[in-house]
RNA sequence: GGAGGGUUGCCCGAGUGGCCAAAGGGAGCAGGCUGUAAACCUGCCGGCGUAUGCCUACGUUGGUUCAAAUCCAACACCCUCCA
C-alpha cells in the first residue's frame, strides 16, 4: 500500500497484449494507478453462469489484482431486473427477482475461483506486495432503494436526452421502428452510470473496466460522477474478441462455452482452447494467458515454426483449464484428449474409461437390453443422445460418422454383449469429437 | 383518415395457380484432405421407424379452384407518400 506501484509497466503490458481499446485520459490514469485502487467490472445477471465472452473482463480484474489493486465485482442484481440494450437487437425479457438472485449466486462461483474467495488467497506469493482480496457488490442493494422522484431529481438532471440518443446502443434501436426500445431499457444507461458514481462515492471505486460495447455506459458513469461529486474517475475498455473467420467467439456446435462445469465440462473447456485456430491462438494467449508477454511471444514464435505441434493451443488449454477447473480436472482433460484422439480406446482400462469419460454424456443401459440378440445400433445412438431420430441415426451410420469402441461402423448392426469393454462400457462416437458412454449395470453372476 | 408497397424455412432472399418442402447465399451437421487448425471439395440441411410414403409449413382467418406461397376477402403488423 505504501509502496508506489509500477503503473506504467502495467498499462504498457496491457497495451502490448492489445487489451486496451479506449481509456478516459490515459496519462492521468497512469498516475492514478500508482496507488492501489479499487477497480470494478459489472456482470449481467441474466444467466446463472458466465461464458468465455465474459472471461476477458474477469481476467482483466485479475490482472489489476495482481498489479496491486482491489478487484470489485459488480453483480447486476438490480440492473438485471432491467436489461442492458447494448448489443441487443430486441427488447429483453424481464427477469423475476428470485431468478436474478439465483443467477447472482451462480456467477459468484466463478469469481471465487478466479479472484479468490474474498479472503487472503494464495496468489500473493507471486507479487511483491500484499495482494488485495476481491470484493463483490450487488447493485440491487442501492438501486432498489432509490425513489423515482429522487432519481429524477438527483440523477436525471445530469443526463441530456440528446446525448443519450447519440449512444450507439440506443441509436441502433431507435432507427428501426419494428425493434424499438422501451423506456425501461432506455434508462439502463442511467442506472449503470449511477452505479459508478455510487461506488465512487461510497466505496472508493475509481476505475471501471468493460468491453468496448460498454464504452458509452462507462463514460456516462464518469460524467455523472464528476457532476454529482466533482470527482474524477476513470474508464477503460477492452476490444471485443472476434474470431479470424468471423465466427462468434466462444461458440461451438453445442452452443456457448461456459465457465462452470455444470454447463461446460472441464474436458469440453479444454477442447475449446485446444481447437483454437492458428490465426486466433496468438490473440487468445495475449488476452487470457498470465504468462509474461516475452514468454508468450517466444511461444508464438515456436508455434509458427511448427504449427502442427500446436504447442500454443496446448499451453493455452492447459493454463485456462487449470485456472477455472483446477489442476486435477485439467490433467484429466489432458489425458482424455490424448486418449481420445491418438490412442485406441479399446485398450483403455476400466479406470481410465471412467476417468477419461467423466465428462462425456453417460447413459445407463439395462443389461437385459443388450443380452441375447442385442440392441440395434440405431437405437443405441438414440439412447445415448447421439442422434435425435432413427432417420438421423441411419444417416450418421451410412455417412460413416459413427464408431463404436474406436472402430468405425458403417452398417446397421445389432450390438451384443460381447462388444462391452470390461463387460461394462460401450464407447460411442459420432463425428470427430462427440463421444457418448453407455454403461451397463454390473453382471449379476 | 387517404394512397401505395410489404410479411416466405434458423437468418438473408427468389418464387405470382399445378413441375414447390419451395432457387440462391449464409449458418449448422456429417464425410474427405490435414495438425482435434484454416482454406478447399462432397453430402445433408422442416419433421417422421429405413419410404416412387405420411405429416407440418410461405403473417392470421375464411373463400374461389380438381389444384393456392401464388387468386379473392377480412384482420394483424411493418414501410413509403399525402392529410
Amino acid at each position: 500500500m505504501t509502496k508506489e506501484l509500477n503503473a506504467g509497466a502495467f498499462l504498457q503490458d496491457l497495451e502490448r497484449r492489445g487489451l486496451l481499446h479506449q481509456a478516459t485520459d490515459r496519462q492521468a490514469l497512469e498516475t492514478h494507478l500508482k496507488e492501489s485502487r479499487s477497480v470494478y467490472a459489472g456482470f449481467d445477471a441474466t444467466k446463472d453462469s458466465l461464458t468465455i465472452g465474459n472471461l476477458v473482463s474477469i481476467m482483466m480484474l485479475r490482472r489489476f489484482q495482481k498489479a496491486g489493486h482491489e478487484p470489485v465485482v459488480l453483480m447486476g442484481g438490480g440492473t438485471g431486473l432491467i436489461g442492458d440494450p447494448s448489443g441487443k437487437d430486441a427488447e429483453r425479457q424481464l427477469l423475476t427477482r428470485e431468478g436474478v438472485q439465483k443467477n447472482v449466486e451462480g456467477q459468484a462461483r466463478i469469481f471465487a475461483q478466479i479472484l479468490g474467495k474474498g479472503e487472503k488467497d494464495d496468489l500473493s506469493a507471486e507479487t511483491p506486495f500484499v495482494q488485495r482480496p476481491s470484493r463483490t457488490v450487488n447493485n440491487q442493494d442501492w438501486i432498489e432503494g432509490i425513489s423515482y422522484i429522487d432519481a429524477l431529481r438527483d440523477i436525471g438532471k445530469h443526463f441530456s436526452v440528446n446525448m443519450m440518443m447519440q449512444k450507439d446502443s440506443v441509436k441502433s434501436r431507435l432507427e428501426s421502428r419494428e425493434r424499438g426500445i422501451s423506456y425501461t431499457e432506455f434508462s439502463y444507461m442511467i442506472l449503470q452510470a449511477y452505479d459508478f458514481s455510487h461506488l465512487a462515492d461510497n466505496s472508493a471505486v475509481t476505475v471501471q473496466i468493460g468491453g468496448s460495447d460498454q464504452w458509452g455506459n462507462i463514460v456516462a458513469g464518469v460524467d455523472l460522477t464528476r457532476r454529482r461529486f466533482n470527482q474524477t474517475v476513470f474508464g477503460l475498455t477492452t476490444p471485443l474478441l472476434t474470431k479470424s473467420d468471423g465466427g462468434k467467439f466462444g461458440k461451438t456446435e453445442d452452443g456457448a462455452i461456459w465457465l462452470t462445469a455444470d454447463r461446460t465440462s472441464a474436458y469440453a473447456f479444454y477442447q475449446f482452447w485446444l481447437n483454437a485456430s492458428d490465426e486466433d491462438v496468438a490473440t487468445f494467449l495475449k488476452f487470457f494467458s498470465e504468462e509474461s508477454m516475452d514468454e508468450i511471444e517466444s511461444l508464438i514464435e515456436r508455434h509458427q515454426e511448427n504449427p502442427g505441434a500446436r504447442e500454443a493451443q496446448k499451453h493455452l488449454a492447459k493454463e485456462m483449464t487449470e485456472l477455472l477447473h483446477g489442476r486435477p480436472k485439467m490433467e484429466e482433460a489432458q489425458r482424455a484428449s490424448v486418449a481420445l484422439f491418438t490412442g485406441d480406446v479399446g485398450d483403455l482400462s476400466a479406470e481410465l474409461i471412467d476417468d477419461v469419460f467423466g465428462a462425456a454424456p453417460k447413459t445407463e443401459l439395462s443389461r437385459a437390453a443388450i443380452e441375447g440378440s442385442g440392441i440395434p445400433l440405431v437405437e443405441l445412438l438414440i439412447e445415448a443422445g447421439a442422434a435425435k431420430s432413427k432417420r438421423e441415426a441411419r444417416q450418421f451410420i451410412s455417412s460413416g460418422a459413427v464408431s463404436l469402441n474406436g472402430e468405425k461402423v458403417k452398417e446397421e448392426v445389432d450390438i451384443q454383449a460381447d462388444k462391452l469393454l470390461h463387460d461394462e462400457y460401450l464407447l460411442l462416437r459420432r463425428g470427430k469429437k462427440n463421444w457418448y458412454v453407455l454403461k451397463v449395470e454390473a453382471s449379476q453372476s
